[in-house]
DNA sequence: TATTGTTATACTCTATAACTATA
DNA sequence: TATAGTTATAGAGTATAACAATA
């Protein structure tokens, strides 16, 4: 039995399905694109065991040290208790700090820990060449014509 | 001069918070897209208590009818296991009938009952309507050139 | 009283593995 | 042996509500 290439078995398989309106709707292909790079994300991430969400709240900490948990849970848009809970995640694996606020006891500041700054630059690197794989199938200019887009339609739904 | 750009407002509102590289990346972008309509969805739905995944099921469902579950796993890239559970969500609602193959008795072919046509037409409703939201914040011919980049970036990644 | 953060709890979505029934 | 489908189980990721500590 020989092996056909994975690709051609989908197209194979998808022979004859009618997807009907789906193909044409901005909501089925963002989520489409969305679960497509966060399938790859994870496994390019196998070793770092790093999560896309883990992420992004260690480039905004890096970004903003110091910063609080409810400010980092508005710009991130999560409840403040799945921060909580995924912050204390990165703090368990070293890779975050938490310090109580001299002015405000409520407060904690977040900071990343020299491992979590060395995490990220790992992270990153594997991230870029995700991003240099999606840039390879975009034309010049489109890649920013994308996000201006995208940045529009998420803004069209904020509150 | 005339309109203020997206971007303007988000670092308006996240007043003094430093976004780093992320709102350059596609992968970040495309997840902020993907929750924000995920929401909207959610909330514009709370009626008629159907998920986006459930939709699309629905409408693969009623437009090749009959369709059995591994097929409609496959070009849904979903397990079968997944696919049965909300497979069974469905027929437990009473939206979607199952019948075994008599040619083929390990298969069940999926239908659409009365019921779930009438569902799906009313959740088209308001899922066009969401897109005609979309619309709003497009240009003319942007929509056709977001789809066709969304569906590249998608096939970047699928093997 | 209001705000920051934690914890208990639960819900959704998903997959892996073991299973049954059919081929 | 191979395939279609189910079930048991588990793991992200998320939210709500009740709570403690601090202001």
């Amino acid at each position: 039995m020989n092996k056909v290439p994975a690709k051609a078995i989908v197209a194979d398989e998808d022979n004859g399905v009618d997807f009907g309106p789906l193909p044409q709707m901005l909501g089925y292909q963002i989520r489409q694109a969305q679960t497509a790079v966060f399938r790859d994300f994870a496994a390019i991430m196998s070793e770092l065991e790093t999560s896309p969400g883990e992420f992004g709240l260690l480039t905004l900490i890096g970004n903003n040290p110091g910063i609080s948990q409810v400010r980092l849970a508005a710009i991130y848009r999560l409840d403040k208790s799945t921060l909580s809970l995924t912050v204390s995640g990165l703090v368990k694996r070293g890779l975050v700090r938490r310090t109580r606020s001299k002015v405000d006891q409520r407060y904690y500041g977040l900071w990343l820990s020299n491992s979590g700054r060395a995490t990220l630059r790992k992270v990153r690197e594997r991230v870029d060449a995700q991003e240099r794989a999606m840039d390879a199938v975009l034309r010049p200019g489109e890649r920013e014509h994308l996000l201006d887009m995208l940045q529009r339609i998420a803004g069209a739904f904020s509150d």
